[in-house]
DNA sequence: GTCCTATTGGACACCGGTGTCATGCAGCAT
DNA sequence: ATGCTGCATGACACCGGTGTCCAATAGGAC
């Protein structure tokens, strides 16, 4: 009785009593059959899968959320960071997740709140989340990673060097990629290469500028404070630091820019004073966004793997899941890339 | 008994039945005060309430989607649009979700498949969502509504016009917008303006061609289907339109392209032909996105306002929740405003 | 004071799964 | 034949809420 609504909705809304009743076994079968209990009458399971695939019945979440107190949802937290990452890693985490029961819940908070870590705590025990993926700034919080920790929630910290085990660690290793960079300036020829830097308290703007500030030391250039400029990680920020760079006498031949959006800053404020890119400046910007290539000339950049980095977060947090040991082989470290574009060239003969 | 675990978790994990204890009533009393039922003792809801206050109590989601059939969760739906847009829109729905019980989830999915319709519908039955926001293309989709309405899903479609219910629809007046962008460049005083058409099939790429062909019908300028270019809404369709807008004897003397990417691409067309921008050539994209400000020069463009969009689409959705009708009065359409930059000049004299 | 009705609160089943423990049964040593 | 062991399965309570329906109580009409 209660029963009659077959017509009207679309779907016949199946439960894990009716695939019970038709298959002539217990619920409790069932539901051994849907987690893959291991101590199964081969006939048993072949019996039943059958008929959940005939029926194509679909455990409710909801109810398999309540009973196991966890739910089968992954959540994102982030900040501000530049959008272009932020959507990248949603592609990468959604890529990795797609045909699994797993849906992704997007949370921005922020760092500045005194409220931040209540907020978090509230999301992921309110909803019992199964984990999380941090980005950065958010992930470089070690109070936060121990309050996950204490909640019973899983995470995955993406960053710019590893600053936790493995299993809760994806990064690139941006230093070395910048090193890599200016080393390519200074083999085009030039001495004089000025840093756009990252926000204090971010620690990818800590990493490029150690990478910035290795690949001169091994080259044996000397760095005056006044070529290093600080910045926000904004376009805004990377036009008014460039200001200060070009002021200086003689005027650097280069510019590392710690993001693309800064250099893109860099190539607007030198298009306004009339300095000629790459001709006179030389420029190098960090993400690879689509921004890089729009501009005019298009920018040298670093790319680092964001959707496999993403992919890789939501893989080594599920791949806990499933518990098959060999299978959370997904790497922590991921490297970059060195696009060059025509925003560099040798220095002009001074 | 077996409620010792007091002191391992951080959160005490209170239930319905723990407030119910120590207000002295029954769960079902308690329940009735978090859903506001009108049939209560004031003095009796008053205790409730104040001991609901005291512990920091906050219902299990998960129990409640159970016994409700109804999950707290908004869907985002979406296919490929541009970044910025998705990103935006997650904006302004996260905005209104902000404080209330509802989370939001995203579900990217692919309009060519043919699984698209079972895709979304497994994933609104499963996850019993109460609602989804549909982004263009999809919201252009009339099979899709009417299949979430057969679900039972509450859905709210944003489009750059009304295509349904006013309660489902969140739009910008994209046609008019346009017209009002290309009456401006006629006031500058050109008169062979070019089109770069959108995507057959999106309804946006409809508006803003007729937005275009009226203003100029309007001021009595012919219009040769040989000043019309198609595009794709990406940088590089708009590249390689404007090449044939640019052989075009005599040139046109302003560009209008349907999104920013593709203004993008005019613009950067140009630069490598040589053609300067403003003075020989005029362009005005659509949506306002960051880069328009990054390029040389900026880009005039049509803003709409992406996020209030968002935030509207979203307190539609949850409006209908509370159900206070004078509550549920978020406009239906938006305006958008013209931005003018240093893309756009009077025509040289030819 | 009695009866009727409106108001308020509670008992109980239910949503759809999972955990625990008991049970049935086959296979083996004795 | 008996008892023990181990495997496969089932009965039942439980997760934490909500809907239904009924009981208790209070207030008003008579």
């Amino acid at each position: 009785m209660a029963k009659q609504n077959q017509d009207e909705g679309q779907a016949p809304k199946l439960t894990i009593n009716d695939i019970a009743r038709m298959a002539d076994v217990s619920k409790k079968t069932v539901s051994r059959v849907i987690n893959r209990s291991p101590l199964l009458n081969r006939e048993t399971r072949d019996k039943v899968e059958a008929i959940i695939r005939e029926t194509g019945y679909v455990p409710n979440p909801q109810a398999r959320a309540l009973a196991l107190g966890r739910n089968f949802l992954i959540g994102l937290v982030y900040d501000n960071p530049n959008a272009q990452m932020i959507l990248s890693m949603q592609r990468g985490i959604l890529e990795a997740l797609h045909g699994t029961e797993f849906e992704l819940v997007i949370r921005p908070v922020d760092r500045g709140s005194n409220l931040v870590m209540d907020d978090i705590r509230g999301f992921v025990t309110r909803q019992r989340l199964f984990g999380v993926v941090l980005l950065p700034p958010m992930s470089e919080n070690d109070a936060l990673a121990r309050m996950l920790d204490e909640q019973g929630c899983r995470y995955v910290r993406m960053g710019s060097a590893v600053l936790d085990d493995p299993e809760h660690m994806v990064a690139s290793n941006d230093k070395e990629a910048v090193a890599d960079a200016v080393r390519y300036l200074i083999a085009q020829g030039h001495r004089r290469i000025g840093l756009i830097a990252g926000p204090h308290g971010f620690r990818s703007a800590q990493e490029r500028r150690e990478g910035f500030e290795q690949a001169l030391t091994e080259a044996g250039i000397s760095l005056p404070r006044s070529l290093i400029a600080d910045g926000q990680y904004t376009f805004e920020s990377g036009l008014s630091a460039s200001e200060s760079l070009f002021d200086l006498t003689p005027r650097p031949t280069a510019i590392f820019a710690s993001n693309d959006e800064m250099a893109a800053g860099v190539l607007y404020a030198a298009r306004m004073r009339g300095i000629a890119v790459p001709e006179e400046l030389s420029i190098i910007g960090f993400d690879d966004t689509p921004l890089t290539t729009r501009v005019w000339p298009p920018l040298s950049t670093v790319r680092w793997p964001i959707v496999a980095m993403g992919r890789a977060a939501a893989l080594k947090l599920i791949g806990t899941a499933i518990g098959e040991g060999s299978e959370v082989n997904e790497p922590s470290m991921f490297s970059s890339t060195l696009i060059r574009r025509a925003s560099v060239a040798p220095p002009a003969i001074s």
